[in-house]
DNA sequence: CAAATTAGTTGCAAAAGTCAACTAATCTGA
DNA sequence: TCAGATTAGTTGACTTTTGCAACTAATTTG
């Protein structure tokens, strides 16, 4: 009989473990961000002209949470929509200077429980760490390979 | 400034990609079962005398979620629950026949995903990167160490 | 230009998760 | 020993997260 564990069933206790670390991390520095805002505000910042539908795409998640998610970033006044100027379709989302002092505020938590998590693995452990996690990403085959993010 | 991802970004997008390639293959099989399902399922196997509180402590969930959750098995005809003999404030959690013969299929067709997944992984890297998860799980400060499953 | 497609939006509902209160059983220490 | 603390399970009420379907307005396409 296989006694190894599911290798989702050890990404997952271990992704949840590590998110209960981050947001605990993430109130003792009164920084009042969900994961998914957080990412949500490292993506915006990262990507320009970015849309709902982008979004939605490049996350897999359905595009009325996309909106909704945006909707309490907009609230707390971290990102504005832009109708973009070429389709009026399509509204860009632009972090605000609020919105970037908080995120790179969080970027910098976040980097700090990274480094503590990642506490004993070599540079090249983790190196070849993400190569994994990349393959793995890929062979799911939804990934779009041509993401830079 | 620092372009990597953060950790939890990566971990996030591939632990969620993967589970909808999970749930996929499910639903292919005729599997119905969501992921936490399939987990509860795969640690009320794997031990004796399980009773809920210890499931709601190894997973750092809420004991009334791990009531509701199981709660759905037990509707399934997949789990009973039995009063521990010793202490009848517990009650122990035991698979069915039925509940044994869905959790082996749906293990069968898990294997066969994390084969997918891990194509183009070797043998040697697959071993690296399950050390790195556990050394991360373990930095998160919330793993039980004596833990076996 | 009519028909199809796309981005955003909204309503509805289900699923997932939290918190507090409660019961019954057990443990603990003065 | 037995009163008070603790533990396991349960329930209710609530919030958050998520997905689906329908809709509008703008754009693309044959």
């Amino acid at each position: 009989m296989n006694t190894r564990k599911p290798l989702l069933y050890l990404m997952g206790q271990t992704m949840h473990l590590s998110k209960l670390r981050l947001l605990a991390t993430f109130k003792e520095n009164d920084i009042e961000l969900s994961m998914e805002q957080f990412i949500l505000l490292h993506f915006i910042n990262a990507k320009e002209d970015l849309t709902q539908q982008d979004i939605a795409n490049h996350f897999y998640r359905d595009k009325s949470l996309i909106m909704r998610q945006t909707n309490i970033l907009i609230d707390l006044r971290y990102v504005v929509r832009m109708q973009d100027r070429e389709d009026k379709r399509k509204k860009n989302l632009i972090l605000t200077k609020k919105g970037f002092e908080v995120f790179e505020h969080a970027k910098k938590i976040s980097d700090q429980v990274s480094q503590e998590l990642l506490h004993g693995v070599t540079e090249e452990e983790l190196i070849h760490f993400e190569n994994v996690i990349q393959k793995i990403q890929q062979n799911t085959g939804f990934s779009d390979l041509a993401e830079n993010c």
